[in-house]
DNA sequence: ATCAACCATAGAGCATACTCTAATGTTGTA
DNA sequence: TACAACATTAGAGTATGCTCTATGGTTGAT
């Protein structure tokens, strides 16, 4: 019988291997989001046998947001500041929101954007379908 | 008095420096889209003395629309293509038609999760004001 | 004990999209 | 004719975001 309390699993969660397979995000992956400083792994101190790094739940979902972030178009440098605004203690409330309500603008701008290449493209169709190009 | 006619300017149109005044575009990244295939300048065969190239307001127009596309997160490729759909002779009408649907489908989905990435940045911003992050 | 399957770090390599430098030739105005 | 301001090509360098290789140590099932 084991304690789950204290197994390895519920006190340190997943390796990088686990971490890789529920993501969908490569190893090497998510090794370069880690020295970019958007995710952090913790080492167990109390095994000394290894260096291997630990990571939770909250790593599952920043690794989800990291991929919906870079489809937006956000740098990683941006993803970071975000992510920074979430649970980290680096900004003042105020310097958050702005970093927010900038991303907000940007958005708004690339929604923009891509509406009026829509209509772009679609003018573009209606040429090739009467041909007129 | 000069004849406007046959002026080297209404013959062949401008010089790369020109063009890059008019689009904004430096000289080296209009070369660049030159090379990547994106837009073309002519040699005129009467002048013998230089190989330089000359372009007209459809490059001008080609520019405009690259800068746009890249903003939206359009390829090179992808915007070669889509211009190739333009004035190209490259591509059936079918051909045309698919590619310029491929692009419309694929801004719609940009929309979309941008849409999405704005709900999750207000989210996060009704935390940081109400100081639950 | 062996061995496949994992872990770590350091650093090289690659694709994309520029951006710049070097070397050299041409044009047009003073 | 001098010279600044243009033009050309070839190729090197940069930033971003991965992606892979090399090397060596650890874990866990047989």
């Amino acid at each position: 019988m084991v304690d789950i309390y204290f197994s390895t699993h519920y006190i340190c969660g997943m390796l990088i291997n686990e971490l890789s397979k529920k993501t969908g995000i490569s190893v090497h992956t998510i090794r370069f989001y880690e020295k970019s400083g958007l995710i952090e792994g913790k080492q167990n101190e109390a095994i000394k046998s290894n260096n291997y790094f630990h990571y939770n739940e909250v790593t599952v979902d920043k690794l989800a947001f990291i991929s919906d972030a870079k489809s937006v178009g956000f740098t990683i440098k941006e993803i970071g500041q975000i992510i920074d605004t979430w649970y980290n203690k680096k900004y003042t409330k105020k310097q958050k929101l702005k970093i927010l309500d900038d991303k907000l603008i940007s958005l708004e701008q690339k929604l923009k954007e891509i509406k009026e290449m829509k209509k772009k493209i679609f003018l573009l169709k209606e040429d090739v379908v009467n041909n007129r190009c």
